[in-house]
DNA sequence: TTAAATCGTTACGGTTCCGTATCGAAGGCC
DNA sequence: GGCCTTCGATACGGAACCGTAACGATTTAA
């Protein structure tokens, strides 16, 4: 899908995509916290906090509170490594990965619809 | 500017922009706070707070109190409508078209970098 | 076997944001 | 003039997040 993105579009697409994830209310996720979602789901694991938070370049509780935040939607799950049992891994979810399904596409469409 | 947006690069665009403006730690905006900045750079003005209020389908004090965060910032300003001194009309600054330029070039960039 | 280091979590005070309700200012209308 | 509507801002209590500092659990090293 060959999308001609220039400058112009690319405010105009994170227009877009941001306005119709406020108007609709749903799941509604900090930039850190996205940024986390989009972390565990798109980079190889395994993703632990203290590795997510050098990653990201914020401290470990950060990290800690978004997974609580993110745990308590279904986003994310923990598990502790049982190799070293003071790492916690970060687990991906059925719900999690559905909510990246729909916002990519909502992405897609977004920026199909960019052109004239 | 070409560019093959699928599904999978969708979300890798978005996972790459997210993470340098969380690591680079700057200007920190919550969504809606980007969306009511995009609005109003991109859509036709005047803009007032209630139409800001209709279009993203949220109360009022949630724009007055993201104008109040975005104008300490410099990225957006107030004025009282001379016409109807009741509203409001919201205008761009330097400060704000010159952020959502580098917000451009960072999309654009990360856009570029995803082709194989 | 102690002592030190590492990992994730929690405690704390402070700040920001939320939604609801209400306010004063301004305009429209009779 | 008096009344009602509309606009944006504010008050309020509650919830979420922040950064710093400490904590318990676990592993490593002496």
């Amino acid at each position: 899908m060959p999308v001609d993105l220039g400058h112009s579009q690319a405010l105009r697409l994170l227009h877009d995509v941001s306005l119709q994830l406020v108007r609709d209310g749903g799941v509604d996720l900090s930039n850190r916290q996205m940024s986390i979602l989009l972390t565990i789901y798109l980079e190889l694991p395994p993703h632990t906090v203290r590795g997510l938070a050098q990653k990201l370049n914020v401290t470990k509780p950060v990290i800690t509170r978004a997974l609580d935040a993110m745990g308590d939607m279904d986003l994310v799950a923990r598990r502790r490594d049982p190799a070293d049992r003071r790492n916690v891994i970060v687990q991906r979810t059925v719900q999690g990965a559905l909510f990246l399904e729909k916002l990519g596409d909502l992405v897609v469409a977004n920026a199909r619809a960019l052109q004239p």
